[in-house]
DNA sequence: CCAATTTCAGTTTAACTGATATTA
DNA sequence: CTAATATCAGTTTAACTGAAATTG
């Protein structure tokens, strides 16, 4: 590619791509696989996104999952009262907070959400097949470091 | 944490997060950030995606775009015809193909979308920020080959 | 009163499906 | 006729903003 291009490369030809666009890129594939296997579990994405977090990380309010994924307490709101209405998690006051209501799988919670990620790991060999079981450890490993400094400066601010 | 958790962990303490799960994440947050940065163009961020993939792999058809970025024609449509109003990207006819229209950029769309990686690329090491430059390299030759490859599997069905 | 959380109500973005027209 | 592309029209998902109620 010269110089004074205009964006018109012939084909097959093209500039280093930008890291972000390549996580747009991963997470709109992802998405579209992820979609299609939660909906054999009647799951939309943004919910198993929440009960996974729980699962992870233990009981947490509203308040707090929406921090965490960077949505308002509004949209929260939403997704933790359909799992909630579908019996998935329930949620009792924290006696040592103010209206705090703090979240907590139920067994049916967590016997969801396991199979769920136990059938996604089809999914993340699909992605990670690029790679040899080494390269996978390593890469996860960055990945997660790289994960954890963004979301610690976003929580700066 | 016991084979008999039922996801109620202490703090700190969780389990290795899932990979898909550290993606979706990844995407959100750098979504809240490119959003934020692309605003000082006034440049949505699915407009800013169909633009710096022309810039990439040179002009295309609206269909060619969607069927990279796993969008329905119609939604991809959409974006180019914003782009185009705007003056982003011309668009025409491709004498070798049925009703294909070639969007190719325009010197305007090729200093607005240069600007826009330029000044994203103050985000893109923020993320990137957690390794050290020989990492970065490894780190970014390894995600390429995993989205090359889950691409390539889409593309297959 | 203040700050955090929850929740009600309406709005917007950005995708979707369905249907139709054009052209090699 | 078929297949690919483009586009018109309406729908849905999943976020958003604004405002109000609760509670330590």
């Amino acid at each position: 590619m010269t110089p004074t291009d205009r964006g018109d490369s012939a084909s097959g030809e093209h500039r280093r791509r930008p890291l972000l666009g390549l996580v747009l890129n991963a997470d709109r594939v992802i998405r579209s696989f992820m979609d299609e296997t939660l909906q054999e579990f009647s799951l939309p994405t943004p919910e198993y996104t929440c009960l996974v977090i729980i699962r992870n990380y233990g009981p947490m309010s509203s308040a707090e999952l929406a921090r965490r994924v960077f949505v308002t307490p509004q949209a929260m709101g939403y997704i933790i009262a359909s799992v909630e209405q579908r019996g998935l998690v329930v949620r009792h006051p924290d006696p040592s907070h103010g209206r705090k209501l703090l979240a907590r799988l139920t067994p049916d919670g967590v016997a969801l959400v396991d199979a769920c990620v136990d059938r996604l790991k089809e999914v993340e060999q699909r992605f990670l097949g690029a790679l040899n079981p080494r390269e996978q450890r390593y890469f996860i490993e960055m990945f997660t470091a790289c994960v954890d400094h963004l979301n610690a400066q976003r929580n700066e601010a």
